[in-house]
DNA sequence: GAACTGTATCAACAGTGTGTTGAGTGGGTC
DNA sequence: GACCCACTCAACACACTGTTGATACAGTTC
C-alpha cells in the first residue's frame, strides 16, 4: 500500500539528520526559532530572495551561528518539507478503505482534498520545495519518493476496479497513475500559486476529478 | 485561434530586445557563439552550474565583454528558449485541422507528438527554461503566454465537438482545458529528463492521448 | 574550587560569483 | 588627421557562501 515516507524523526529522539551537527541541549529554541524565521520568510518572498543571514538575523543570532545549527539554506527548506510531506501523508494513509467506504467519485473527492489541504495553507513552504528540485538533489529524491507512493496507491486502486469490472481496460495501470498524479501535481501548484493560466481554487477538484472518473472509468467512443 | 508568440525578432532586422545594446556591426559572431556555448552548456550541466565566465570563456572573449551582448546569463537562455519556442510553435499552428482532417484520434497523436518533437532534442534547454521560471519573471511570462496559446486552441476543440454532439457535456471546456495542457506540460517534462516516477519516452504519447480521448470523449459511469 | 568537557557564539577570513567603471584599440568616414 | 563608434578588458565594488579559531560559559568530576 505504499506509506508515504516518514521524516527520520524517531519518536522521542529530536536528533534530524538534517539539523544540528549533534548535541541534544538547550538550543533547540534557536533551531526552532529559524525554521519558523524561513517559514515565514517563504511567505513573503522566494527562497532565492532569502539569504543565509536573512535567517540567522530573524532567529537573533549570526551568520557562523546559523551554520552551528544547519549545514546549508537548503536543509533549512528540507526540514521544513519533510515536516509537511508528513502531515499530508497521515491525512492520506487511507485512498483506498475511502474508496471502498464512499464509492468512486465522493472517495476521490475525499483523498484529494485531504492532499489539496495540507498544503493550501503554506504556498510559500511548497513553492520553495518545487523550486529546490532545480538545484537540490535531496529535494528530487524527496519528491519522487512522495510521487512513487502516491502512484502506487492510485496504481492499486485502478488494478483493482479493473478486475472487479467497474473499469474498463486501458493503457497500463501504473503509466494511467503516473499521468494522472502527475496532472495533479502541476494543476495544484498552478493553482496554489496563482499562475497564469490555472484552475481557480474552488475549481480544481471538480475539474481533476471529472477527468480522473473519466480516466478511470470511461471509455472514449468518439463520433 | 491564438497563435504562439513569435519571439519579437523583426523580419530582416536582427535587433533583439533582449540582445545586445544596440549596434549592429560586425560582433554577430560574437553573439551567435555565446548563444552556442550556452545551448552546448545545458545538455552537460544545469544552467545553476553554468558561470558568465562558462559563456565567456565559451565564447572567446573576457567575462565584461559578455555583458556588451547580453545583459544576464538569464537573458541568453530566454533567447535561446524564444526561438525554441517559435520553432515548436510553427509545428503546432494546426491542431484544428490536423483534428478536422485525420479524427481526434490520430489528428491528437499528431499534435502532441509534434510539440514533443520540438522539445525532445534539447532536453538541457527545456530544463533550464523550467528552472528559470523559479527566479526569472520574465520566463514565468513567456511560458504562461505558450500555455495560453496551447488552452485556447484545445479549448476550442473540445467546444467545436461539444456542439457537434461528438463530446458529451461536462466541466466546462477550458478548466478541461487548463488541466489537460498542464498534465502534458508535467508528463512530458517528467519523462524529457528521465524522472522517477515518469513515462518511458515511447509510451508517453499513447498514455497521454488515452486520457485526453476519455476526457474529452468520454463519460464515467461508475459501478 | 580548580581542572575538564562539550555546547554555543561570533569576528574575521577566504572564496566565488555578479555586474560596473573607465580606459583603451582600431576600423570607418568626412 | 580628427572624430566617431563598435568593441574589448583589467580592475573594482558588492553580495553571497562557508570556514577558522578564539572565546564564553554551564555543567560535571575530583
Amino acid at each position: 500500500m505504499a506509506t508515504v515516507p516518514q521524516a527520520e524523526t524517531s519518536p522521542a529522539s529530536a536528533s534530524n539528520s538534517r539539523g544540528r551537527r549533534n548535541t541534544r541541549a538547550s538550543g533547540d529554541d534557536r533551531e526552532r526559532a529559524i525554521l519558523e524565521t524561513a517559514e515565514q520568510l517563504l511567505e513573503e518572498r522566494p527562497l532565492s530572495e532569502i539569504s543565509v543571514d536573512d535567517l540567522a538575523k530573524g532567529a537573533g543570532i549570526s551568520r557562523p551561528t546559523f551554520y552551528f545549527y544547519f549545514p546549508s539554506k537548503d536543509a533549512v527548506v528540507l526540514t521544513i518539507i519533510d515536516r509537511l510531506v508528513a502531515d499530508a501523508g497521515s491525512g492520506q494513509e487511507a485512498i483506498l478503505t475511502a474508496l471502498a467506504e464512499a464509492g468512486p467519485q465522493a472517495g476521490l473527492r475525499t483523498a484529494l482534498q485531504n492532499l489539496y489541504g495540507a498544503f493550501r495553507s503554506r504556498p510559500g513552504v511548497v513553492r520553495a520545495g518545487s523550486d529546490l528540485r532545480a538545484t537540490n538533489q535531496e529535494a528530487r529524491d524527496l519528491w519522487a519518493q512522495v510521487m512513487e507512493g502516491w502512484v502506487a496507491d492510485v496504481t492499486a486502486v485502478i488494478e483493482f476496479e479493473r478486475s472487479r469490472g467497474t473499469a474498463p481496460a486501458g493503457q497500463p495501470a501504473r503509466e494511467m497513475a503516473i499521468a494522472l498524479v502527475q496532472m495533479n501535481e502541476r494543476a495544484q501548484y498552478a493553482t496554489l500559486l496563482g499562475e497564469e493560466p490555472s484552475l481557480e481554487g474552488d475549481r480544481v477538484l471538480d475539474v481533476l476529478i471529472e477527468i480522473w472518473l473519466r480516466a478511470i472509468y470511461g471509455t472514449a467512443e468518439p463520433g
